[in-house]
DNA sequence: TTTGAATGCAAGTACATACTTTCATAAATT
DNA sequence: AATTTATGAAAGTATGTACTTGCATTCAAA
C-alpha cells in the first residue's frame, strides 16, 4: 500500500474491504465513505455511481496474471515438484484476488460479469491445465491415470475447498496450516498417481 | 413436497429458494410474497418480521442429522469402503442443507448464529471424525499416516470444494460427475494411505 | 344461516439508500 | 494576491424496503 494514498485510492480500498466482508448490496455508500474517511459526496464526485465504484475497484485490485504463464515456466516433469508448484501458484493467485472472490461468491443482483466469474476462473484453469499435464505425464509412463479429468477435478476441488475455508475470517486457516496442507496433499496425490 | 401446501409452507419455500439465490439482504419481502403467490401482508401476518421468517424457514428445512450417527453405523474397518461411505454421507447431508448453506455463505448483517455456522458445521465434523478414524486405523496398521489431521483436512477440503462448486447453479456439476469424483477421489486416497 | 378465519387490496408510516445541488472552506497552483 | 481545485457540510430528491392499519371478500366451521 502506497504511503500517502490519494482520496480515490482510499475510497477504492474501503470499497473492496467492506464489500468482501458484507457483499455488494449489504454495503452502503455511506459506510464506504466513513471507512475511507471522506465525505459521501466526494465518493460520488470521483466515481459517479456505486456500480462504477465497484468496477473501478475491480480494475484497480484485480490480479489478472494467468496460471498458464506461471505454470509453463515451472514445468519440470517431476510430479511431486510440479504439483507443489501448481498448488502454491494457485493459492498465491487466488489469495491476491481473495477480496474480489469474496465479493463474487456473495453475489448480487447487479455485479459485472467479470466480478461474477472471478471465483471460478482460476479453479477452472487449474483443472484444465492439470488434466492436460496428467495426460502428458501418462504418455511418458510417469503417472498412472485412469481418468485425468476427474483426478484433476479432485486436486482442484481440494485446493478450492482449502481456499474457500481461508476466506472465513472468523476462524482463519493459518499460513502454517495451509503450507502443511499443500505439502501433505501433494505427497498424497504423488503417491496415489505414481506407477 | 406436500401435494397441497399451506400458505405458510409456500412462503417458507419461496423464502429459502430466493434467499439461497440472492442472499438475505438482497431478497425483499415483496419478492418472497410474489414467488409464494400470496399478498405481502399475509407474509407478515404469518411470521411477523423478515428475520423471524428466515428463522422459521431454517427450522422447517434444516436437516440436522449429524455425521456421527450415520458414520458409526457405516464403519467397517475397510479404508476404501469407509471413505466411500463417508464421502457419500457427507454430500448427502450437505446437499439436504444446500440452500441454507448458500444463505450462510452469502452472509448478511443480521443472520442468526445457527444459519451463519451452517456452512462449516458438517465440514468440521467430517474432518474431526476422519482424523480420529485415520488415527485408529493407523494403530491397527491398516493405513500409513504421518499426519492424520492434515490428511483429514485434505480429504474434507476436497469434498467441501466439490460441494461448493455444485452450489453454482449456472454451471452445475452433474450428479454423474459428482459420483465419478467420489469414486475416483476415494480410490486416490485409499492408494495414498495404504501401506 | 351465521360466524369466524384467512387472505387480498389499498393506503399508509418510518426509515434507509443512492445520489444531487448549493454553498463554504482550505489548500494548491498560477 | 488571485484563481482554481478538491473536499466538507447541509439539505435535499426519488425510490425502495419492512411493516402496519383498515376494510372487503371468500371459504370453512359451527
Amino acid at each position: 500500500m502506497i504511503a500517502n494514498p490519494t482520496t480515490g485510492e482510499k475510497i477504492l480500498l474501503a470499497t473492496i474491504n467492506l464489500m468482501a466482508e458484507k457483499g455488494y448490496d449489504s454495503t452502503t455508500t455511506k459506510e464506504i465513505a466513513l471507512a475511507a474517511g471522506v465525505n459521501e459526496v466526494t465518493l460520488f464526485r470521483h466515481f459517479g455511481t456505486k456500480e462504477k465504484l465497484l468496477e473501478a475497484a475491480f480494475n484497480r485490485f484485480h490480479y489478472g496474471n494467468e496460471m498458464t504463464k506461471l505454470f509453463n515456466e515451472g514445468l519440470k516433469g517431476n510430479l511431486h515438484e510440479d504439483l507443489l508448484t501448481l498448488s502454491r501458484t494457485y493459492h498465491n493467485i487466488m489469495n491476491r484476488n481473495r477480496k474480489l472472490i469474496s465479493i463474487s461468491l456473495k453475489g448480487s443482483s447487479t455485479l459485472p460479469d467479470a466480478v461474477l466469474q472471478e471465483a471460478s476462473r482460476n479453479p477452472k484453469h487449474l483443472k484444465n491445465l492439470l488434466a492436460d499435464y496428467l495426460t502428458a505425464m501418462s504418455s511418458q509412463g510417469k503417472v498412472v491415470t485412469s481418468n485425468p479429468e476427474i483426478q484433476a477435478l479432485s486436486f482442484m476441488w481440494m485446493n478450492f475447498g482449502a481456499f474457500i475455508s481461508s476466506l472465513n475470517t472468523k476462524e482463519a486457516v493459518s499460513e502454517e496450516t495451509l503450507n502443511e496442507f499443500i505439502e501433505e496433499s501433494v505427497r498424497l496425490f504423488t503417491k496415489a498417481l505414481s506407477p
